[in-house]
DNA sequence: GACACTCAGCGGTAT
DNA sequence: ACCGCTGAGTGTCAT
């Protein structure tokens, strides 16, 4: 009980003042928050302005008789006092002995005791840090540590200030401690250092979800109404529950997505995303998010080539990426749906996505701009938002260090270009955030990355769970109030970002890669440099072959009445060109070269088009795009990688080397490719046709190859091979163009399904297949 | 080729 | 209704 004056002592007090919306105390974390208002105008509240974040070590509340009709709450409030400096508060005449009525007021004006006052005595678990700085230069103080200025230390005319000189009557205090659940257990401290640097505004102890709260509502005219646990529906906020159009309702809004609705429930149906809530109890989370991801990349690819061949036509959106993913959402065709703090089943750190709509399918992270998720969580009849997931893109002006640290932005304040136009305001995310940073709950991180391959594209990174260890404001370039947040990676966890920056680094020449025998094993013969690696073993390299980075033909196959094209700017997707028409009509790569559908065949422009070298159609005869690596596998020999990230659809490499007869396949090659095998169907396009060539296609890679003989086999491949066509007048060239099946992380190893010869096949003796996947059959050719 | 600028876009939250 | 660390395209500038 609290009844001894002399308790009181040690502590700091606050006036409360201003409209105050709500005070939520959490007796298990002994943290107070009180969020203030504005009276904004047409008369109506924003539950904007300033939340205010306390650890307390005890708090009393009271209510008091009836004044002038309406109830008024008075609270006490002690806070520890530690490193309180009296220079940087407001300091008087402080009565220890009050107890302070809460009325709507206008602000939220700190008073500390002068230094001359006693210093705490009772130590508390708890550590209180004051909010008084030191803050880094060029960074404001949170507002309610702001000194007032006179102005806000005038009351409203309409509320009365409160009178600090008059003692009120206690009557039958009751401290908050006694609303603890027994239950309730400090959360195990998941080896999360506390730090309690001099620059920490506020304690990072670890904190429980608030699984009690004094919670409490403000209707401005009549003074505050404590809230019981029942009675909360005031403010209840109903959520949406939006109906998804499951199944066979198509939700064909415009008349082009009529025209694939075929399209996108041959996909949804051969990759069983049809029903997902049933087909989950079967299949892996993990597998689900995989063919999710896949189908979305094959739709929205589709649904470019589309756009493509019809041209520009204004008025009529050209955001495949946004159209695809509400197709894949009324069809209910995404997982985790059910948003959750930490972990998302079936995604791992060092996941790659392309789109945000991506991570929204997959449950990573719901909106598809704003880069803070949050949800509410019912709390004694209110919400309180907390973050669950944050997407760093570098659109504000982030920091990082190294790779475990991020310093996030707050969101709003109207960002134009790189300025803020207004100050942010504590609300929507950067509220979650804040609220996160006091629970201690664990935030996912996507890290926002500028994709090098890709001349505008961006490349998110899941780099697992972070959590949020400081917050304060700090006047951004144009002036304006910028909130930031210090996140530190959760330790343990597999490494994520942390991997980009190395390969970063290596790229830069700034460390050396561990094993690397030959910088480049292709002495130059292609536009980027193939590193050897080998950190496995001891082996010094693969066998001696010739690096030859094209086909070699001994002899073209004739071809009769070929059309050349004369595209002198290259060829373009709309136009009427005789390579186009070759494609069906459809240019088969998009502006950045990514193939936009599985194809039969893809006639690429050849030797007699008229097109530079930098036509959209000749994407396999410009050399590698991406940087790969040879390196030594654990138990499969040599295997190719690349440092790069690759989009789904990429062109990776071709399968170079010498064109031999098939009946010249000798037994001991095992550097032949056979485009004649039977190869498992790709479940890529809308037709269940199997790859048909117009003439054997047999490649021999032993002695003379490129990269693209490295490549291992697996029954679960995460590359796949397209015949790509050129043609001459009078001469054909068949090729085989090594495409990505899905996205694929860095130095993750690239695989293709070798197929099965056809007949008996004398010498092609089966190997046993070590590519560990679940569906290994066991051995390959 | 590196930005600056523009704008439609849509799920989610708040009103 | 409003918001946003999109994404693609176009325009502008300094190399």
């Amino acid at each position: 009980m609290f009844t001894d004056p002399a308790k009181i002592e040690g502590f700091s007090f606050w006036r409360l003042t201003g409209s105050i919306v709500s005070i939520n105390i959490s007796a298990t974390t002994h943290s107070l928050t009180l969020s203030s208002s504005e009276h904004s105008g047409g008369g109506q509240f924003a539950t904007k302005n300033c939340a205010l974040s306390l650890h307390i070590s005890a708090l009393y509340a009271f209510v008091a008789d009836k004044n002038g009709g309406s109830d008024v709450l008075k609270v006490q409030i002690r806070l520890m006092e530690d490193n309180l400096g009296s220079d940087a508060v407001p300091s008087g005449p402080l009565d220890k002995n009050k107890v302070f009525a809460i009325k709507p007021l206008r602000c939220l004006v700190p008073i500390f005791p002068s230094g001359s006052g006693p210093s705490a005595t009772q130590q508390s678990p708890f550590a209180f840090v004051a909010p008084t700085g030191p803050f880094p230069p060029g960074s404001a103080q949170f507002f309610p540590f702001v000194p007032p200025n006179e102005s806000q230390r005038q009351p409203p005319t309409t509320t009365p200030a409160p009178d600090t000189t008059k003692s009120y009557a206690i009557p039958s205090p009751v401290p908050l401690n006694s609303f603890r659940t027994p239950t309730s257990a400090p959360p195990p401290d998941n080896g999360t250092k506390v730090t309690t640097t001099t620059t920490t505004r506020r304690s990072s102890k670890t904190l429980t979800p608030y699984d009690d709260v004094y919670t409490q509502t403000d209707n401005y005219e009549n003074g505050f109404t404590i809230d019981t646990e029942d009675s909360g529906d005031a403010i209840k906020r109903k959520r949406k529950i939006r109906k998804t159009v499951k199944g066979s309702q198509a939700v064909a809004v415009s008349s082009s997505e009529v025209d694939i609705d075929p399209l996108v429930n041959h996909l949804l149906k051969s990759f069983r995303l049809v029903d997902i809530d049933t087909i989950l109890q079967a299949d892996s989370n993990h597998e689900l998010v995989q063919r999710v991801v896949l189908v979305y990349n094959l739709l929205r690819r589709k649904i470019t080539q589309l756009d493509d061949a019809k041209g520009v036509i204004p008025g009529i959106s050209r955001r495949a990426d946004l159209r695809s993913g509400t197709i894949l959402m009324n069809k209910g065709a995404r997982v985790n749906t059910k948003r959750r703090v930490g972990p998302v089943p079936g995604v791992d750190i060092g996941d790659v996505f392309f789109f945000r709509m991506e991570l929204c399918l997959v449950g990573l992270h719901a909106p598809i701009m704003a880069g803070i998720d949050y949800l509410s969580f019912k709390v004694s009849g209110d919400e309180e938002p907390i973050a669950v997931s944050i997407v760093s893109s570098g659109g504000y002006e982030d920091e990082e260090d190294d790779g475990e640290v991020i310093i996030y932005s707050g969101q709003g304040g109207v960002q134009r270009s790189d300025k803020l136009l207004m100050d942010q305001k504590l609300e929507r995310g950067n509220l979650a955030l804040e609220k996160s940073l006091h629970r201690g709950n664990e935030v996912r991180v996507v890290r926002g990355l500028k994709d090098g391959t890709s001349a505008t594209g961006k490349v998110y990174v899941y780099d697992g769970l972070y959590k949020i260890h400081e917050s304060w404001i700090e006047k951004g370039k144009s002036g304006c109030n910028v909130f930031k947040y210090k996140l530190i990676r959760v330790s343990g966890q597999p490494e994520g970002f942390m991997l980009w920056k190395s390969i970063q680094q290596w790229r830069d020449g700034v460390t050396t890669r561990v094993g690397v025998i030959l910088p480049d094993l292709t002495s130059g013969a292609e536009n980027l440099p193939i590193c050897l690696v080998n950190d496995v073993d001891s082996e010094k390299g693969p066998a001696y072959f010739t690096y030859s980075p094209t086909l070699k033909y001994a002899k073209p196959y004739s071809s009769s009445k070929n059309s050349s094209c004369r595209c002198s700017n290259g060829c373009l997707p709309a136009a009427t060109c005789p390579c186009v028409e070759k494609n069906n009509g459809y240019l088969p790569y998009s502006s950045g070269g990514i193939l936009l559908s599985h194809n039969l065949i893809v006639h690429e422009c050849g030797p007699s088009c008229l097109c530079p070298p930098s036509c959209r159609n000749r994407v396999s005869q410009t050399g590698l795009k991406l940087r790969l690596e040879v390196f030594k596998t654990k138990n499969k020999g040599w295997g190719l990688r690349s440092w790069d990230p690759i989009r789904a659809g990429a062109f990776i490499c071709e399968y170079a080397g010498e064109v031999i007869n098939e009946s010249g396949i000798d037994s001991d090659d095992n550097y032949v490719f056979d485009a004649g095998r039977i190869f498992d169907p790709l479940e890529l396009v809308a037709t269940d046709e199997p790859v048909k060539i117009p003439f054997p296609l047999v490649v021999s890679a032993k002695n003379k190859g490129n990269v693209g003989r490295f490549m291992n086999h697996s029954c679960t491949p995460n590359v796949y091979w397209q015949p790509i066509m050129r043609e001459n007048e009078e001469e054909a060239y068949l090729h085989v163009g090594l495409y990505a099946i899905k996205h694929i992380a860095p130095l993750q190893e690239l695989t293709f399904n070798y197929g099965v010869p056809r007949g008996e096949k004398k010498g092609i003796a089966k190997k046993k297949c070590l590519c560990g996947s679940v569906k290994c059959k066991g051995f390959f050719y």
